[in-house]
Order: C-alpha cells, then sequence, then structure tokens
DNA sequence: TTGTTTCATTGCAATATTACGATTAAATAA
DNA sequence: TTATTTAATCGTAATATTGCAATGAAACAA
C-alpha cells in the first residue's frame, strides 16, 4: 500500500485513523471534475483510449494522461498497451472497495437530537 | 448556489457538467482526513464545539477553525453560538442531498466487458 | 470596568496541484 | 530504414492548500 504521507504534502496523516486517511486519499482524487469526467466515460465505454478522453474533455493531452496516473496509482482504472494507444477501464474489485469504504462513510446515522 | 470557479482555481469548470463540478466539490471536502475526522466526530456526539476538535484532532486552533469553515461553506454542516463557545453539527438535509449525489456517481454500473 | 474564555481572522511560509509546451518512448506503417 | 501515431514524462508557471503564530471580536465573569 501506498505510504499516506507520500502524496498528502503538508497534512499530518499520522494524527488520523487508516481508514481516515484511506477516505480522505479516495476523496482527493474525486476531487477534479475532469476525473470525475474520465471516470464517467469510462464507465460509459466499458474501455477507452487516453486520445479519446483528450477529444471529450477539453484539456490537452499530458493534462489528462496526469489525471490517468493518478486514477491508476490509487488503483482505481487499468489500462493495457494495445498497439500505439492504451486501453483504460475501471478496475472493478478496487472500485468495490473503495465503493464500500465511502458509502460506510457516507451513510453515518443523523440522530435526530440537532443542538442548532 | 456558490459559483464553482470561485473555489477551484486552475480547474477549468466550464468544460465539465454541472454534476461533475458538483460531485468534485463534496469530494475536495472530505480530501483532508482532518474533515473526515471532524465530520465523524460530529456523527458521533450529534454536537460538539470547536475547542472539543481541537483536543480531539492534534490540530491547532486556527487550523480546525478553518476546516469547519469549509464544511459550513460546502453547507454540510451548520454552527450556533452559544456564549463564548460555539455549537456545530451537521446539516442533515444538505447531507442527505450531497449522500444522494456521491452514492449515485459510486454507484455506477461496471459491465462485464472490461477490456483490459 | 477589567480580565477571561472561546472562536474567527489575518498574514505568511511551506508545500501541493493544475495545466500545458516541449520532448521522449514505443509501436506501427511505408 | 524513416516517418507517423499515440501516450508518457519533463520542466515550469500559475494558483491552491495547509498549518499556525499573532491578533481580533464577542460573550461572559469578577
Amino acid at each position: 500500500m501506498k505510504q499516506y504521507n507520500d502524496i498528502m504534502g503538508l497534512a499530518k496523516t499520522e494524527m488520523f485513523t487508516d481508514e481516515q486517511n484511506e477516505i480522505s486519499l479516495f476523496a482527493k482524487v474525486f476531487g477534479h471534475p475532469a476525473r470525475v469526467a474520465i471516470l464517467q466515460y469510462l464507465f460509459k465505454l466499458d474501455s477507452c483510449i487516453c486520445g479519446d478522453l483528450v477529444n471529450e474533455i477539453g484539456l490537452a493531452q499530458p493534462t489528462i494522461s496526469q489525471h490517468l496516473k493518478e486514477l491508476k496509482q490509487l488503483g482505481l482504472i487499468k489500462g493495457n498497451v494495445e498497439g500505439t494507444s492504451v486501453c483504460y477501464c475501471i478496475d472493478e474489485s478496487n472500485w468495490l472497495h473503495m465503493k464500500k469504504v465511502m458509502i460506510q462513510f457516507l451513510d453515518q446515522d443523523i440522530s435526530n437530537k440537532e443542538c442548532c
């Protein structure tokens, strides 16, 4: 597993639980609309090459490539070289793990004794 | 509604859908373990004052205050002044809206025609 | 009034993120 | 071989985020 501190910058990850750090890492990768758009596109197509994304999304090729790298580093997508192009798709088992962790966080119970 | 460009920096939000921008804004606020920890603590207690959080989490008071401000700006928490302290809690209806948007994103179907 | 307590704000340094032009690398085509 | 195509990487500028000391503001207590 990647060390949280490698990519969290100033965040003092050692004062938080592994769960809190994991949630924030997943959230962080969704924290840019281009990466959200890339994932939605991959879900729509079930496969895809990088060039498609450059046309689909309006960003330059190096920028898309960088966003793909971040998604790949977290394990949410995987890519296969196919000739001169690369075929990316969702990594199903890692996506399901992430989904479980995130939904558990989002699904916390709101008791009705709100104070304000 | 807050203008996305006010807080997304370089991100070219105009090239993305409102949905993609909304998802990324919600995700961004979860993209720091301190804010995840604050939210979990608020869920656990159903109410809370800022000073509690400074003790609970190891960060300085201005840092906690800043994280609270971001959560409040997105509407996920609300705060009431009570004497010299401030009572924060989850904003239930906004939390439920966020949850719906995020779960819809996380719940996309993975077809079985993976290509790689 | 003068403290005291509690939280917000300011200001700033350190670091991270985003974007993209230029270049490189790798596969294929001519 | 020499293009050509496609995507990754490098380098760097612009901007954002994080953290906290110092300070301010507001409510309360003595």
